[in-house]
RNA sequence: GGGCGAUUAGCUCAGUUGGAUAGAGCGCUGGUCUCCGGAACCAGAGGUCGUGGGUUCAAAUCCCGCAUCGCCCA
């Protein structure tokens, strides 16, 4: 121990403590990392949640990794995680969908046939089109009928594709909520009637109004317009007092950056029902531009020009979308380069985590083909591990369950690229001194040196796929 | 007009309870292949951390003003 100026005090750790760790890692393998930090506590994670009016576009496929990520993170720490889809599947943006697809029906035969001035321009909305005709004759029925068949089975066909497309993409839900049901099932009307009963709503200007002004909004928000209809906020306080009663300790919403105006209201009706501000964290995810050729590609849901996030994923691998997307904090923008993710090379920080465990699996084919093996117990070998890279990793790979225990707790996933990618780059670096001298190599004449370097880079491989496997990223064994 | 977020190397970005000489990738310059996978490694150049104040033994980090950009609301 010494001390060194004004607040440091150097102190070493003796490095039978280091190895003590290593042996650790191999023994625990896959559980490498694992803590009971979250002390089981209910968590609810909400993500996606897209409207199934149009197919999913690369925004949502950020949210998707980054709450896919946070989730297995929770879990891995000791969090009792339910992963939840909110499908807005009540309101006005349906029946725009079912009056687009049914315009382009009757387009079919009239191209003078209006379509609806807010209406969806995709290209699917057509290919909808056509196969509700194969199931329904729509000419049948009384235009109000086929717009709500055209919303109902528009629907139901962008609900699949969106579940297909998640679904490749690695990402899965415990739940998929439906707002309807939240009008079917009579809770919304309980919730409201209980904000009633205490004195938070009033009626103005034919409207229904709740005082969210008096819980740190900005102004009262409608709840019901004087048409009749409830707005958005009304299911989403429903939804999120019904979050809540669930028993959850706590929730997570991710939510695209231009929802941002949301939070401040949600959580004014929450606490309007006695709910802590705290209960509900919302991580707000930055827009991702895309580039091609050097140029932007610029998105247009309203021009139905986009690319969706399933064209991504055919054009670049999951992989590889998945790892860049989580390579940035979720606060600032994001710029995808698909020449630069497409590419191969060391441009892209996949390949080179991942090319870091191939070529572990590399030197454990060249060990079997020697005859050299890992022994039972290694610990008695580890005390060969005495460069400073060594050391270094040893180090690196003992800080990965504080790590994870970090991010579970302040939600930010892309850390875990940042030490991926450096413990990927001490790694190469340990190897590449073995092309220079042949007695830094793992695997050397001496047998009980090698079977300890091979102990080291067996634990670099265990962390290395671990910490992939938490991103949803491939370890692969060769590439 | 109000609110939220941003501003760190030529470019894209890390930097988490305020701590030692501010880091990485790409790009640029120059090197390393008689084979444990070159999708790798090494060296070098490159920064008044937007700007002006404040707090502190210590500020990229905390507080206030200003500028610029993005988004939301009006």
């Amino acid at each position: 121990m010494e001390v060194a100026g004004p607040g440091f005090i150097n102190f070493w750790i003796r490095s039978e403590e280091w190895l003590r760790g290593l042996s650790r890692i191999i023994s625990l393998e896959g559980d490498y990392g694992k803590s009971m930090d979250g002390n089981g506590q209910k968590v609810l994670v909400e993500f996606v949640s897209a409207n199934p009016t149009g197919p999913l576009h690369v925004g949502h496929g950020r949210g998707a990794a980054l709450g896919d990520t946070l989730c297995r993170i929770l879990s891995f720490c000791g969090y009792d995680v339910v992963r939840e889809f909110y499908i807005n599947d009540a309101g006005q943006q349906l029946r725009m969908l079912g009056e687009s697809v049914y315009s382009r029906f009757k387009q079919m035969d009239d191209p003078e046939y209006p379509f609806p001035e807010k209406g969806y321009h995709g290209d699917y909305v057509v290919e909808i089109a056509r196969k509700v005709i194969d199931k329904t004759d729509l000419n049948s029925l009384a235009p109000e009928e086929a717009i709500r068949t055209c919303s109902q089975t528009g629907k139901d066909i962008m609900f699949e594709e969106i579940q297909e497309t998640l679904k490749t993409f690695g990402v899965g839900f415990d739940n998929w909520y439906s707002e309807s049901d939240l009008f079917s099932s009579g809770l919304l009307d309980r919730t409201l009637e209980t904000l009633r009963k205490e004195g938070r709503l009033y009626e103005h200007e034919g409207a229904q109004w709740i005082r969210t002004s008096d819980f740190g909004d900005d102004k009262d928000r409608v709840i019901r317009k004087n048409d009749g209809n409830f707005t958005y906020f009304a299911s989403d306080i429903s939804y999120h007092v019904e979050k809540y009663a669930r028993g959850f300790s706590r929730a997570i919403n991710i939510w695209g950056a231009d929802h941002h105006g949301y939070v401040p209201r949600v959580k004014a009706a929450l606490l309007a029902r006695g709910i802590p501000e705290k209960w509900l964290s919302v991580m707000l995810i930055q827009l991702v531009k895309l580039w091609k050729a050097g140029q932007e590609m610029k998105m247009s849901k309203r021009a139905g020009s986009f690319v969706t996030l399933k064209e991504l994923i055919d054009e670049v691998g999951v992989d590889a979308v998945r790892f860049v997307f989580l390579t940035k904090n979720h606060d600032s923008p994001l710029d995808f380069d698909m020449d630069i993710v497409k590419k191969q090379d060391s441009e892209n920080p996949v390949y080179y985590v991942q090319y870091a465990h191939a070529r572990i699996c590399s030197i454990f084919r060249k060990a079997e083909e020697e005859g050299i093996s890992l022994p039972d117990k290694s610990d008695r070998v580890l005390k060969h591990l005495v460069l400073d890279q060594e050391m270094a990793l040893i180090r690196a790979m003992a800080a990965f369950p504080s790590l994870l225990a970090d991010i579970a707790r302040s939600l930010e996933p892309h850390r875990l690229t940042y030490y991926l990618t450096e413990l990927a780059a001490s790694f190469h670096r340990y190897f590449n001194l073995g092309t220079k001298t042949p007695e830094y190599r793992v695997i050397t004449q001496d047998t009980e040196l090698s079977q300890a370097r091979l102990s080291l880079v067996k634990a670099i491989r265990i962390v290395i796929a671990n910490g992939l496997g938490m991103m949803g990223v491939s370890a692969p064994q060769s590439m």
